[in-house]
DNA sequence: CCTTGACTCTCCAGTTACTGGAAGGTGTAT
DNA sequence: ATACACCTTCCAGTAACTGGAGAGTCAAGG
């Protein structure tokens, strides 16, 4: 019989560990005396905590190493639980890997700027949404405010006509990206109304988008764009469809300084 | 100037978690209703949510992220904390893929034997020991019962004539495993002694250890030997000194089926 | 026999980054 | 007026320990 002190030292976990394992009914001392308290282990509880701490080292969680201990696994079981385990240690330094790869690419932002970055990206899951839209073509960049007047100002009509309720701050979609360069204006509405006057009715889907927001008026888009796309092929992304504009804050005769733009791109991993 | 909830949506952060970013301190709303405590957002709040955001992602503790944010740190002190990070990741890469490089090694166990192994094998750092020991060659097998009957009583008289105090189980070095093999019998001190009668003073240092627990007489040894070397190769380790017995519970006239001895190689990572 | 120092006990708090729930107040649309 | 969504605070729980306080126990030395 070995008090606390000697078997911690015999197999080389921590006292408070080997209480803590008492307390949580994982690895029980042999005896205790009444008297003292004092808890005493014996050299047949050696086989028990030594596969305990084998399966420890495999990562497994005490409450895995638990079931494993106290119900006689079958083979089978056994491989599923390690398989499982397996997997997902697997995903995990793929996980870390990506993050590693942040980490240079935000490095080797600082070594050439030598500050931090002036955008930030963030990827988020952006939840589905309920829209109106009207789309056109711009044939060239001049056109885009008067376009974009007469798009949102025929769905904001229509909306109305149609009783429909506004859910939020409009988005623009584009389509095509260069070339043949088309605007399609939405609005986020609540129900759905009926299609009508060149406006369309759907929803957008949710999607793993890379977002940036953009404080200031339209001249600082392309810097803004810049930044985004920059970081999605230094991140090991590309890009999936169309991106995105949501007009967070907007007026059309408001300051341009006070306009608050998220730039998203859906993406996915290469 | 947004809701919370409105701002969550925005932003992709769980209400919950806005909420604890401002009891902490690391992201404060814009301005709290005194009548309602209604927290209010503001878009200039989206910058530095997204860099934060951004510095979470690469997987800085909030800590971390909150003094990068507070103290406006130079680019040098900004790179420092991403190198480090950077070798954090990779040092945890090489950790993982050793723990799927022994549960696989487990996983291939289970398929020959169908169970659990007999053995366990864990990894542990001893403590330096103060021993006296003597050494003497093995020239067969079926010597070694009276070569260490002889070895550990000459240490043991040794040690009462110096009037020294026992500090543990005797342990057993094993030199020059092959061809030429010799048997070091130890046994713990707790204050060093003089030399004499062949009996040497020396500290065993701290080391890395594979360790096995076999419980019963000697002539199970072989399978036990059998098992720890297999599982050192396995698990991508190579012995680096004499192996060593501990016996933890032995008596010369004891029924040997009681003895319980650990058998440990110094080990290191190819 | 007493003291010293090493050892043990229980209980409580803290760690990280949230998440869930209860109880109660607020805002808006019908 | 009422339903319903939304907001508030406070409390508890997560995993696997770690540290410390305060009190009791044990063995050796003087």
């Amino acid at each position: 019989m070995l008090k606390i002190g000697e078997f911690s030292r015999i197999v080389g976990v921590p006292v408070k560990t080997l209480r803590y394992y008492d307390e949580i009914g994982l690895f029980k001392s042999d005896y205790i005396d009444e008297q003292t308290g004092y808890r005493f282990y014996s050299f047949e509880q050696l086989p028990r905590l030594n596969r305990l701490l084998a399966l420890k080292d495999l990562g497994l969680s005490l409450s895995q190493i638990d079931q494993m201990l106290r119900e006689n696994l079958s083979a089978d079981q056994l491989r599923d639980m390690l398989v499982q385990k397996q997997v997902e240690l697997e995903d995990l330094v793929r996980d870390i890997r990506e993050r590693i790869a942040r980490v240079e690419a935000r490095l080797s932002l600082i070594e050439t700027e030598d500050k931090m970055p002036d955008y930030e990206v963030v990827i988020k899951t952006v939840e589905p949404v309920l829209v109106a839209s009207k789309q056109e073509a711009i044939p060239n960049v001049e056109t885009i405010g008067s376009v974009m007047d007469r798009l949102y100002n025929a769905i904001v009509g229509h909306i109305v006509k149609h009783k429909g309720q506004f859910a939020g701050p409009g988005l623009t979609l584009w389509h095509e990206w260069d070339e043949n360069l088309q605007a399609e204006a939405t609005l986020p509405i609540k129900k759905s109304i009926p299609e009508g006057d060149g406006v369309k009715v759907q929803e957008l889907p949710s999607d793993q988008m890379a977002c940036l927001v953009h404080h200031g008026g339209f001249e600082g888009f392309p810097r803004a764009y810049q930044s985004i796309i920059q970081w999605i092929e230094a991140n090991g992304y590309e890009i999936t469809g169309p991106n995105r504009q949501v007009h967070l804050q907007f007026s059309p005769d408001g300051d341009p300084k006070n306009y608050v733009t998220e730039i998203q791109f859906p993406v996915a991993k290469v």
